[in-house]
DNA sequence: CCACTATATTTGCCTGAGCGAATATAGGGG
DNA sequence: CCCCTATATTCGCTCAGGCAAATATAGTGG
């Protein structure tokens, strides 16, 4: 169980709040994650290196994808934290049009 | 408004969390807050300067002595981050030491 | 005006962690 | 075996922000 000031620093970077907040929906993979946030694909692995090192996401490899989803949340501030993301939601324009993304290009599966 | 990113930064460090649990009991000036975490007095400074930054925590001069005390929160995800410190208490026994040794040390009035 | 107390800030140093660019690894299909 | 795609990692750089120590500021009481 990681110290809570380390939990709270994983969700102090906007990229990883626009993760965290897109595998809400469900399991992604890192294409998916690439094409929907718009950003070099090496700075979505590292982020993504980070919220599995802080225990927030899990991942499991199917042949060429690896598959990302949020780790089980044990602890009453991990669950807390998550939830937290709701309210994001509601101040950051950016997570809604992710969301909003990750919806209309799930209809077109360009990948895995 | 903060970006949510910043009031996570805010949280994710363990003096902060322990200074911002110490407010949610009310109004303190810094001597007690020096006196019951047990840290350098020019550290519980800049981290309070660092709150007020963040637009976390208020500050009002009474002549010698600067009083603090948690800033309204008009966001939902500020509030619902205070929430979030009920849930650092049950993880982390130091949060509830200092919250003790608070209690104990309102009765004999060392200074302000 | 001086001394003392409470608080804030500066200084210098060091580490964590962000970035882009380049490169490495690994699996699948010809 | 070779190439292509998906993903991860490394490198070099930069900056925020942590720390301790020292110093500055400001108010209070003699």
């Amino acid at each position: 169980m990681p110290a809570p000031e380390t939990l709270f620093r994983a969700f102090s970077d906007p990229t990883r709040l626009r993760i965290l907040s897109l595998l809400r929906t469900g399991e992604l993979c890192v294409c998916d994650l690439v094409r929907v946030l718009d950003l070099p694909q090496p700075k979505v692995s590292r982020h993504l290196a980070y919220l599995r090192r802080a225990g927030l996401v899990l991942a499991h490899k199917d042949g060429l994808w690896m598959h990302y989803h949020l780790a089980p949340a044990p602890g009453k501030l991990h669950r807390h934290l998550l939830a937290s993301l709701d309210a994001c939601l509601e101040h950051a324009p950016a997570l809604r049009r992710d969301a909003a993304l990750l919806r209309r290009s799930r209809n077109r599966l360009n990948c895995c």
